[in-house]
DNA sequence: CCGGGATAATTTAGGTTTAAACTAATTTCG
DNA sequence: CGAAATTAGTTTAAACCTAAATTATCCCGG
């Protein structure tokens, strides 16, 4: 197996702000300078924070394959239905993994038909369906979980426990801002598409 | 146009620990407990470094496409070889991306197909192309680099000057460490795979 | 009761992405 | 020199992922 990142794969950006060798009146910038200066300073943050990400999930991906011949996306899905017990249905997965519908369809037939997961229609809506972990699929989950934070714990580890409650706490804000302003002014305050609660 | 993030699309993991409502001697927490709530921080903050990602991705992606009509993965392309005036090998290209060889390829069939970059065999190597920049490519893609500079710049201007400055710290070291331990200790200190310089 | 709108999921079409296998060219070194 | 090992890219097969269209169902007001 194998996959994503998405990372995977990726995306990074660098938009070398032109203007930025200007020699003259160094001290006094203008109002468009700095402005600029700061918006590629946002620049490198986010190609900074994607390469991170990158980075991390393509370990993550990679010793998935190599000790569990599983792939990120499946070990995602299964991963919600763990906490979840009672099942999850096919649109709560979705917003959860902040991925698109069809796609959970996808993901949720292969573990289906490999037998890790049930997908039974709902009598109350037949619309919906719920999903779950079967017995082995919850077996599967968690001999592969318990590695799993290992590998996370030890590719946080050299930061300290300091640096990593910072980060932890700057990334809070930084995700409470973009949920945000994405979010229409009005009187809907359910949860918006790509935001897991 | 569509596509990632994904990263990716996406990929997240929750692994909650079980036993974490084992209410006895709550004060006096043994070995394992302590390591067990560390690694369970760690996949938290991990969880929380991908969603940002996710969302911001997300944003950019969707901006693309319905300003551009352009996707990511080109996007990205583009902006390496905009600031590589002089060409980049498709080797180079996947590195920097973090992406695989073969992706890079897919892309760049398109990107030529649709006249943005050229793709020029090496006299001194036959094995290996350069890639560069049409001036219809440098100039679409400069066209897109200024909107996107300012999407960004918005999607990080909740956080404030000074909590920039430090998650972009925090991050820096975090990519340090990572690409330390992706490290084999050998005398090839050249830049290793899935790292961008 | 019944038609229109909203909702849940699937299907479709088009890319993206990966890992592994493969081709071709270069380099190493015996 | 010449064979083996490397290196650069491409190809292939399978999976992932998205956006848009479609299907089926639910719900609401008249």
């Amino acid at each position: 197996m194998s996959t994503r990142l998405s990372a995977r794969s990726g995306t990074k950006v660098g938009t070398r702000t032109p203007a930025e060798s200007a020699p003259i009146h160094a001290a006094s910038v203008d109002q468009e300078s700095r402005a600029r200066g700061s918006d590629h300073d946002a620049l490198r943050l986010w190609l900074r924070l994607l390469t991170c990400t990158n980075l991390i999930e393509g370990r993550i991906r990679a010793r998935l394959r190599e000790n569990f011949d599983c792939t990120l996306p499946r070990f995602d899905l299964m991963a919600q239905l763990e906490r979840h017990p009672e099942g999850l249905k096919m649109g709560e997965i979705s917003k959860r993994l902040m991925v698109t519908g069809g796609n959970v369809t996808g993901v949720t037939d292969q573990l289906v038909k490999e037998g890790l997961v049930t997908r039974e229609g709902m009598p109350q809506d037949r619309r919906a369906y719920i999903v779950k972990l079967t017995a082995g699929g919850r077996k599967a989950f968690q001999r592969m979980a318990h590695e799993h934070e290992q590998w996370v714990a030890g590719l946080f580890g050299e930061l300290g426990e300091k640096d990593r409650k910072q980060l932890h706490g700057l990334l809070g804000e930084l995700k409470q801002a973009l949920a945000q302003d994405g979010k229409i002014t009005d009187t809907a305050t359910q949860h918006n598409a790509r935001t897991q609660p």
